[in-house]
DNA sequence: CGACCACTTGAAAACTCTCAAGGCAAGTGG
DNA sequence: CCACTTGCCTTGAGAGTTTTCAAGTGGTCG
């Protein structure tokens, strides 16, 4: 099965790679109209799920709005990440949004599929913990990072992100299709500081502006903007 | 037996209510030395978890430090709360500190018993995943108010979030023992901002100060702090 | 070509933090 | 019993950071 081979050249584990081939059929794989293009909204806030997607191609982000309508992306999927299995466990609203950046194909899988691997294959539901956990790990350490880093600090930190989820293309460029307010909604900033801030990197040699591209010489220069640099 | 009965008077429904006696009983609880108080240290970030603690009387404050040294308290554990369970699931050191906050009494569960039950008891599982779940909806939330409210929204929703974990005292005043630096902690801003904002409000009537405590008489005086008052 | 969208820059305003200092209450030791 | 220490609360003023508002540029697409 196509699926199985995850064509993520990050660390990412493939999510699926533990079942065996029965119980993957079991989960009854729907390909209908899993093709979105960039800014398509995948799922809407509030509403229900009625499946689990996996990305399969792409990036996808998750994001919400607070009062002000200011928008806060708070997670980024990339093929192998599950998408909305939260909501599905607790039979809830989704709690976000996700949108398309690119060009992104998901498979969808019924929510009750899904729901009764979990309460068959005990491995199965470890597997969902830790995936849980973990992003519960990174939520907390973002929260962190809100609360307590400047504007300069928490940009250099989303950059080191997207180097890391995105990789760099042929010509050193972050690998991502973000634009600069995007960069801003996961750093947690406005859009005007975000630009202020990159061209402060630039100017300074630590990334290199082209165009909309972000090139990244040596990430070691952008890990050092990471922390507070009072002695 | 006597854990069962939770003396949590807030809406929280005890972790274990589901189980049969025997694997209660398999989850072998010891009571030896597990009476804190304020300001003794429950676990520190990096050591490895031994056993999962159940809050059974009192109230904890999950903590980290940032790089600048300023503390980030990131959860409230009180009476049915579990403690260190996601590092136990992953196997992993802990990530944050736990302190009493008042004199508090916790079981200690093996960790081996506790991941035992998780493989054997798929209801079990899956009430840990709701709470896992759960944690990290509020982990979500909080990293929109960091990211995007003001000091003074931060502290109104901190006080509300004081108000419906610890309710009013005889006198109605917020019935927790925090300072105003763990407020602040809290918050995500410093104690003299917090000390300022606070202050504000007893002003605007919203809330009284009476010595260190903070007397609310109408709770939706500062809900109205929440949001963003800009049209 | 015109409209639109993203990017960019400047200047002022707003907000929050930092640093410094003082007050108050409780507990301690002589 | 009093002086002293300690911890927490409070206030003020200035510095620093970040946002806001306004304006302008450049590229792209129909």
């Amino acid at each position: 099965m196509q699926f199985l081979k995850s064509n993520n050249s990050s660390s990412h584990k493939c999510f699926f790679s533990g079942l065996t081939r029965e119980q993957i059929v079991s989960l009854e794989l729907e390909e209908i109209d899993t093709t979105y293009l960039r800014g398509d909204l995948i799922f809407r806030e509030g509403t229900y799920p009625k499946s689990l997607f996996v990305v399969y191609r792409g990036a996808v982000k998750v994001h919400k709005y607070g009062d002000n309508g200011k928008e806060q992306i708070t997670r980024l999927a990339q093929p192998g990440d599950l998408l909305g299995y939260r909501a599905l466990l607790g039979n809830q609203p989704y709690k976000a949004n996700a949108t398309a950046l690119q060009e992104t194909k998901v498979f969808k899988i019924p929510g009750k599929s899904f729901i009764n691997l979990l309460k068959t294959n005990a491995d199965f539901s470890f597997k969902v913990m830790e995936l849980l956990s973990d992003d519960l790990k990174h939520a907390e350490d973002k929260l962190l990072n809100m609360a307590q880093k400047s504007v300069r600090e928490k940009i250099a930190e989303t950059l080191v992100l997207l180097y890391e989820k995105f990789g760099l293309d042929e010509s050193s460029a972050i690998n991502s299709k973000l634009t600069r307010k995007e960069i801003g909604d996961i750093a947690g900033t406005t859009t005007e500081s975000t630009i202020r801030t990159i061209s402060d990197f630039n100017k300074e040699n630590i990334v290199q502006i082209n165009g909309k591209k972000l090139i990244v010489n040596d990430i070691n220069l952008l890990k050092n903007e990471l922390h507070n640099k009072i002695a």
